[in-house]
DNA sequence: ATTAGGATCTTCT
DNA sequence: GAAGATCCTAATG
């Protein structure tokens, strides 16, 4: 469960999709290259937030999970509005339906009211605007396992993790990367 | 139901 | 200068 504070309320979700992130190992992983000023957070100790930004226009949320200086993370895929949901719908107008309010990665940080400014967050402290909590413990069967989303490197790693059946988990749809126009197709 | 294209700007090469 | 851990809308089968 994730939950966030905003001048609007408070929006909690229950997460029904991650994507892990191994660190400098990773080539998927945006800590690869070393440390820059984007994934400072990445490299610091885990349980806090690392708010990225992406195509432009989106924001995308991970948690931190190894130790300090080891980069790791998971991406917060997709979740299920769990409370606030009034709140969600008005940052998320286009949503059709409520299982559609957090329904993948900058969805949910939309929902969440997520941005820059949530970056760098203690998600374990109780006083923290964004916190990590416990919910209720999905069986081992339920859940499944499958390649990241929209990755260029090491797409065939399974490290997507999912809830079986849940309607709030994104659809699969593996984009082929998209080609710059005017550039020559790769060489076969 | 599925697909194609556009929006938009930070980050690192 | 180019690509990017995406989403939305419109058009088509």
């Amino acid at each position: 469960m994730l939950e966030a504070d905003g001048p609007q309320g408070t929006v909690a979700v229950r997460l029904s999709e991650v994507e892990a992130y191994a660190g400098r190992a990773d080539p998927a992983s945006h800590a690869y290259r070393g440390p820059t000023a984007r994934n400072a957070v990445m490299f610091g100790p885990p349980g806090h937030l690392y708010v990225y930004f992406v195509y432009g226009m989106h924001w995308c949320c991970n948690v931190v999970c190894g130790p300090e200086g080891d980069a790791s993370a998971v991406l917060l895929r997709a979740g299920a509005v769990v409370s606030g949901v009034q709140t969600a719908r008005m940052r998320r107008p286009a949503a059709r339906a409520d299982s559609d309010l957090a329904r993948g990665p900058a969805r949910l940080a939309t929902a969440l009211g997520l941005d820059r400014a949530a970056n760098g967050v203690d998600l374990l402290s109780a006083g923290s605007r964004v916190r990590l909590r416990a919910g209720s413990r999905v069986p081992d069967d339920a859940v499944r396992r499958g390649p990241r989303i929209g990755v260029a490197a090491a797409a065939e790693v399974p490290w997507r993790l999912w809830i079986a059946g849940d309607s709030t988990v994104s659809p699969y749809r593996p984009r082929l990367r998209r080609v710059a126009a005017g550039a020559r197709p790769p060489l076969a």
